[in-house]
RNA sequence: GGCUACGUAGCUCAGGUGGUUAGAGCACGGCACUCAUAAUGCCGGUGUCGGUGGUUCAAGUCCACCCGUAGCCA
């Protein structure tokens, strides 16, 4: 149990999503998972916090402003508020919401930046890269196409051919153009700052060993230890829309450096206004736990450089890097040209957000195998889960509480035992909570779900209504399988809260704690009954589908 | 192309360090019940555990190769 003495500090981030463009149902993989994990704790009593931000800075939106016609600021505080309604209905409790274009960020930026130059793990050097003499600026790869030097596919991006699956650098390309003007690309020189990741390569090792990251994720690392720790290229020439250098005129901070830091400046932003002590969640002589919970594509930047700039620059490393799989739809990858990309704002104009939310929960575990959406599952685990097990089990007893007894519970539980029963699993279930074993718990709250259902069976309350001299039995049990449910609604509050606000206007009581499933709901008044979640019906399904294929 | 994961009933998934007739939920069929948003309870069948070889007294579980899927290659 929880008491003042083992009040975990916890600091928990999502990865920043980029400002170009809406927030999909993949990304929601992600920020459901972060926020489960940390209602979870919250519940639990914890201290905790959940940070984020908007990564605001790189040339795909320098470029998206330019087509809009409006400025990068512009465009950045509109996505802003975009992304902010959508993880809002979305029920992502962030306790801050910031931006990397912010001046809490340009500080880390250049703090970190200057820690690490003054000891020694900046270097600089001149490189060949490939530049619009048109549009006079340097490209970055997926700016350049042409036709695979491998296979001779044409319009293939810079970086690697998507036929053949071939990498190479955009010099390799035959018949180059920019995909911004067209114009055949020069080579240019330009000096380039660069981070010493090598110099850190004892330390990930040691750090590595002592459980930061999933088996797998290890396993990745290692590899890339096996084939040598390159130097990062971390700046960019103007015209570039970031943050400029100290010391550095017309070179600029490549996003992906100042991105991470987004979650200290978004921590700081959250000090300021609250008062909360920033250093007690950053020195590197920290008590406090830092997660970063992230997808798997973006394990590089998480697991080697971040923690490698932190301690080079004097901060503490993360406790955990989690990371998590891929989402895909009806068994494809999610993708504008397939139909198959759906946008948090479409979901939500026909669906709820808890059904996606338990869905998730569901499926989610502490690996990094890929997700599948299947919506014919969808909507059968919803409407047998939630609405056939779980919200029947208040609906076929509280009638017999309203209409009989005045809307009051009685004084004593009928069935301890199985009070009891119900109240011990929540180890195990809060054991699965805290190790991102979502799915297993959710099989479990089930399993206690149908408990509750044989129960009903098992007493007949229809039967006991019927007989004069059993009133007060009625009215025990009734009152126990409400008491049951009420336990079920905790272990389920970190998935579902907002249904479980529902449930607690239902019953007339306070928010539930994890703690609350000690003390039972005796000798109170409860209100009346309203169905507390709609069934997913195929037209619903069908209406995003469609949506989904009219648009782009 | 190199590397790394994954591939278990119609669907979604469990199956520490190899060991009795391979499990759950949903879907499906039958029965029961009628309190409940036709929800619930009981009973029931279902699988060459991706393929082929190998190690072993014994492999879904280890090894090799192949096929398929996904990711990484800064």
């Amino acid at each position: 149990m929880i008491n003042q003495n083992n009040i975990r500090r916890i600091l928990v981030t999502s990865a920043l999503p980029y400002a170009n463009g809406p927030i999909h149902i993949g990304h929601l993989l992600e920020y459901i998972q972060t926020d489960i994990w940390v209602r979870f704790q919250k519940m639990r009593g914890h201290e905790c916090y959940y940070i984020c931000a908007d990564d605001a800075h790189g040339t795909p939106i320098m470029l998206r402003a330019e087509q809009d016609k409006i400025s990068p600021e512009q465009l950045v505080e509109q996505i802003w508020q975009e992304h902010r309604a959508d993880f809002t209905d979305f029920l992502i409790d962030f306790d801050n919401y910031h931006s990397t274009h912010s001046p809490e960020n340009r500080y880390y930026s250049e703090l970190i930046y200057q820690h690490l130059s003054e000891r020694g793990h900046i270097s600089r050097r001149t490189i060949k890269q490939a530049y619009d003499p048109e549009r006079k600026m340097f490209l970055p790869d997926r700016f350049i196409k042409g036709e695979c030097p491998f296979c001779s596919a044409l319009d293939q991006y810079g970086d690697s051919c998507e036929a053949c699956g071939a990498t190479y650098s955009p010099a390799d390309l035959k018949n180059p153009h920019s995909m911004l003007s067209g114009a055949t690309p020069v080579t240019r020189e330009s000096l380039h700052f660069f981070f010493k990741l090598s110099n850190f390569e004892t330390m990930l090792k040691d750090w590595i060993v002592s459980g930061p990251v999933q088996p797998q994720m290890a396993n990745k690392l290692k590899e890339w230890f096996n084939s040598g720790l390159k130097e990062w290229d971390i700046s960019r020439d103007d015209p570039y829309w970031g943050f400029e250098i100290p010391n550095a005129p017309g070179k600029y901070f490549y996003v992906w450096l100042d991105a991470p830091i987004g979650y200290m400046a978004s921590f700081q932003n959250y000090c300021n206004r609250t008062g909360i002590c920033f250093d007690d969640f950053w020195q590197p002589d920290s008590k406090a736990e830092l997660y970063h919970f992230i997808g798997k594509d973006i394990a590089y930047f998480h697991i080697l450089f971040w923690p490698a700039e932190l301690t080079g620059a004097g901060f503490r490393k993360p406790t955990a890097v989690n990371c998590h799989g891929h989402l895909t739809v009806d068994g494809q990858k999610m993708s504008k040209s397939r139909g198959t990309l759906i946008k948090a704002r479409t979901y939500l104009q026909h669906l709820q957000p808890e059904y996606l939310r338990y869905y998730f929960a569901t499926k989610l575990d502490d690996g990094i195998d890929d997700i599948d959406l299947n919506f014919k599952d969808f909507m059968q685990r919803i409407n047998s889960d939630l609405v056939g097990k779980l919200v029947n089990i208040a609906s076929r007893l509280t009638g017999f509480i309203t209409r009989y007894f005045d809307s009051h519970l009685s004084d004593n539980l009928a069935e301890q035992e199985l009070y009891t029963v119900f109240v011990d699993a929540g180890d195990s279930i809060a054991q699965a909570y805290e190790q991102r074993e979502f799915g297993r718990a959710m099989r479990e709250i089930m399993v206690l779900a149908d408990r509750a259902n044989y129960y009903i069976e098992e007493k007949k309350p229809w039967l006991l209504v019927k007989q004069a001299a059993a009133e007060n039995e009625l009215k025990a049990v009734c009152s126990t399988g409400l008491n049951l449910f009420r336990v079920l609604t905790i272990y389920l509050k970190p998935v579902l809260p907002h249904l479980a606000i529902k449930i607690e206007e239902f019953m007339q009581i306070p928010p539930l704690h994890w703690s609350d499933i000690r003390n039972p709901l005796l000798n109170h008044t409860i209100s009346e009954f309203k169905p507390l979640m709609q069934r997913v019906e195929q037209t619903h399904i069908t209406a995003i589908l469609s949506d989904v294929g009219k648009l782009k």
